[in-house]
DNA sequence: AGGAAGACTCTTCCTAGCGAGATAATGGCG
DNA sequence: CGCCATTATCTCGCTAGGAAGAGTCTTCCT
């Protein structure tokens, strides 16, 4: 059936290799998927939205610019407004110019929505602990954060 | 600053467990992203029609029902309509009804789709290879294995 | 000063994919 | 034999997000 193989049965290899990845395709997303479910059931929060809403409680006064924002959430400038549009309409968060830099504006927590930041980042801790690291156990937590730190490295292009 | 605590400082911690599944989504979405990027401008696939024709290349006669194919790719009805037709027109796959159950439809692999196929899988396995395996190394890779066999067997819900 | 170049945000258009409903075919049951 | 619940697929409308470019403001260079 099959004509030309170099050496061997390459083929096997390569799709092993594929189904070894999409284990870890399917590993992600199963368990984010569902937390970022629950979290949007729960606080009408979209994953995007949630993202920045984390970015901001950790953040000085709970604020930063677009910029940053949207670079850190690897949003585009287009998708971005959309997503703090959204937020701004929910009423979590505002936009306040910059007094230094015109052009900047700095998109700002507002009272519920740090007070929505911090009930959903509890929850998202908690579905963590009780579906993740506890499942795995501590050592296997580890070894996962130092297997991401260098697929990050590798890569994350030597332009990052 | 803040004022209701009930014990120790859990924000803290929360934010320090929700950091690192940050570094998870980052470190596959980085890798992921760069791979398909690359597959898409060298076979001009998008990932949802590479992940069809990987699917396809492994199946007995490179065929498989509609939506056997759709559950597999994680695809909606719909969803899987417009992959669909995008592989047809692209000449990858042609639709075939089935003879004994004339509501089911087979997709199946052309000639010019089994090509595309088999080189985009030797590709993707290279890049993995090259950007994935090797970096971590031999007990990284089998410990990601079985850690991402777990996520998927604690979330993937006990529906599925 | 003053104008060119660059930075920040927003607008517009485009594609991917979801979800509800429409259509059509199957198979069990009276 | 015909009714109806079920299953497979497709159609349509919707939302999320990317890419390119416009508008505004700042900074640098002369």
């Amino acid at each position: 059936m099959h004509a030309e193989h170099g050496i061997g049965e390459s083929d096997h290899d390569d799709d092993e290799i594929i189904t070894w990845w999409g284990l870890v395709i399917e590993g992600y997303h199963v368990t984010n998927d569902r937390m970022m479910a629950e979290i949007a059931e729960r606080f009408d929060l979209a994953p995007s939205s949630f993202d920045i809403l984390i970015r901001l409680i950790r953040s000085p006064d709970h604020r930063m610019t677009m910029t940053k924002l949207a670079g850190e959430a690897a949003l585009s400038s287009g998708g971005f407004t959309k997503v703090a549009d959204r937020l701004t309409t929910a009423g979590l968060i505002r936009r306040e110019p910059c007094e230094t830099d015109r052009r900047v504006t700095y998109a700002v927590l507002t009272e519920h929505g740090r007070d929505i930041a911090e009930r959903s980042r509890t929850a998202c801790a908690e579905i963590l602990r009780n579906r993740v690291i506890a499942p795995l156990g501590a050592p296997a937590t580890a070894a996962l954060a130092s297997t991401m730190r260098t697929l990050r490295a590798v890569n994350g292009g030597p332009t990052e």
